[in-house]
DNA sequence: CGCCCTTGTGAATCGACGC
DNA sequence: AGCGTCGATTCACAAGGGC
């Protein structure tokens, strides 16, 4: 980068930094109110839009009783056509808005879910996984017609095929025991104390769990990060965002919704130093050089290494590179070509003898690790 | 309806009956085959369609080794246009062949389910259900780049809004021990012996689980009703259309498939003779239904089971429920109406015949348990 | 026969960085 | 943009062999 560049940069940042409505919710339609923010200046989006419920009328339990849907005058559509042309105005806004290695999430249901997904394929989005919710206590269907619908879908999505996206793996990884995150999710519905209501009625008809909001914005962004939310509503994006040290944007075209929100989000405390960084460490485990043991003296030069069958042995030289007869590399490199593989994990291939154990040099990366932690 | 209409109702049944290429394997493209098929003969169908992946370069398991991935050329498309066209034309000829109080299940994942549930609305398709299948034992994510990819998902849509769809939600609730049956469902991939093999590789990439086939055909259809699969692979929809008692007809373009499809068929059992399947019992929620053990198949369709003192026995359906001359149930409902006691655990109170043993039906639950265990 | 260990494998849009 | 180098990654089963 040319030091022309490196100052418009800056003075660009500059100008975000200032500019930016963050911890701000933005009043009016949401596709008018992304205009008022600047390209590129967002590293996850959230999407709850409108769900184009088609309900016919009104839905009554066995008992007699009434059930409280969502019949709100913002989640009419005219046809799926209005729909489509509404949901393509407000992705365009968003691809906008947000950077190019930044990322998309968008909840729904079969009534909307597949459109959305489609448009956003076209607009050039490009799907990551798509996650499902599954909801320990849904609604039951009372009329026994159906299945009861006890799931709703995530589509997480980046710029493009090529965008470098942000994915903590570490971090989820540990929140589900040491077994890699799946793509189902169990979560109970919004209920209880974080329900918002008011005179004993809720405030949103459609309001999230926190623990969703909780999973999505710790496995896809960092500390620091600028979270837009194109259809706020009563807050659960800002209010998880706060508390995860993240930046937030939201926009609402409903000033009750507006109110409810900021006065949710004013309660909430932001996870302290301690807590955010012990997840942080989980999040992104230092990188250790095979050398920095050998640097360090948990591995001695000379030291003899193997593979579990003992087919191949090497020895370890005072760079942290291995030779084997006359050929030598990295850990990894090595142990690919005397396989033949296309890879090979070094940590795991070559062992070593430890007060006459046989352990994977591995062990020796985690007692470093542990070394430095303290 | 005028005499001259029922007349000619009357005309096109004769002609159906007569004509229905039932338990056949149509050949060539399924669009071409399905035209070969009269308006509304069809009461159900289960589609398959290529999933339109765009994998690129090679992927290896952390230990190297090499992922036998779906390269065949009937998933390339050129464009997601292209997949669109594919996509119309198929579920318009769909449209016509399906009664008008017929329905469709489609399954996909992410790469190609937005654009299919999308499209089946645009043509008037109304979404009952989307339903997803959760495995048991997917493939890791190796690169730890994603979440693990654990599910695909399952679309269920009758003609129009206000079609008479078939939905058997005695028999799923049954299935689930007496909870409504919910969206999310839970199966193994297909392996073990259901996987079909020629000299020890698997002769279809993506062969279905035949409990989820199970399901879907218990839950959506009646028997001799006429189920079709225009994507019919080695025939896991006719295998299971016969075992339950169903008429199928299937579309496949590559002779290979067909024959291996033929030949399974040939050896499926119906319903009532059919012996202990050799399907595998996946791993369950703690709670188990005895439905889940006769879709698992550790108790067929059609045991006999008794209490201890052989005063009641009573017949297995394929639901899971018990019949014993005119009474039925679930195993706790109808143990309990025959004794007329205030309840029964019908685990303990129900019996059957295993290897020469008398067992408690529990006894199966255990097995089922300890398989879903570790 | 049972137990333990090893090996194989499944619809997968599966690096990052520097030169 | 292409290429070489460094580096970091897996879960649930089934099947088969050894003892």
């Amino acid at each position: 980068m040319g030091v022309l560049e490196a100052a418009k940069t800056r003075a660009a940042a500059l100008e975000t930094a200032v500019e930016l409505p963050l911890g701000q919710i933005l009043s009016g339609d949401c596709v008018e109110a992304m205009r008022r923010l600047p390209d590129a200046c967002v590293d996850l989006v959230f999407a709850d839009p409108p769900y184009n419920l088609q309900l016919g009328g009104d839905l009554n339990r066995p008992d007699g009783s009434h059930v409280d849907a969502v019949t709100d005058e913002w989640d009419r559509f005219d046809s799926f056509a209005a729909y489509d042309q509404f949901t393509r105005d407000w992705l365009t806004e968003v691809r906008r808005v947000l950077k190019s290695d930044g990322a998309l999430w968008v909840i729904g249901s079969y009534h909307n879910i597949f459109r959305v997904g489609a448009i956003l394929q076209d607009l050039g989005f490009w799907i990551l996984n798509d996650v499902v919710w599954r909801k320990s206590n849904p609604m039951p269907n009372f009329r026994g017609t159906r299945f009861t619908n006890a799931h709703e879908t995530l589509i997480w999505a980046s710029q493009g095929e090529k965008s470098k996206y942000q994915f903590n793996y570490r971090a989820m990884k540990t929140l589900n025991d040491e077994l890699q995150m799946r793509s189902d999710w169990l979560f109970p519905i919004c209920g209880g104390g974080e329900r918002l209501k008011e005179g004993g009625h809720k405030v949103h008809p459609t309001q999230k769990p926190e623990a969703l909001l909780y999973r999505v914005l710790l496995s896809t962004s960092e500390r620091g990060d600028v979270v837009l939310d194109p259809f706020f509503g009563t807050g659960t994006t800002g209010a998880v965002a706060k508390r995860l040290g993240r930046e937030w944007i939201g926009c609402e075209r409903e000033s009750g919704y507006r109110k409810a929100a900021l006065a949710r989000i004013e309660k909430e405390l932001p996870l302290d130093e301690s807590a955010l960084s012990t997840m942080q460490a989980g999040r992104s485990a230092p990188k250790v050089a095979f050398g920095a043991l050998v640097e360090g003296g948990l591995i001695a030069p000379g030291t003899q290494v193997f593979d579990k069958k003992r087919r191949w042995t090497a020895t370890v030289r005072a760079d942290g590179s291995l030779i084997c007869d006359k050929q030598h590399g990295s850990i990894h490199g090595l142990g690919k070509e005397l396989q033949g593989a296309p890879s090979c994990n070094g940590w795991a291939f070559w062992h070593y003898e430890v007060e006459g154990e046989i352990k994977p040099i591995d062990a020796a990366r985690q007692l470093y690790l542990l070394a430095a932690e303290d």
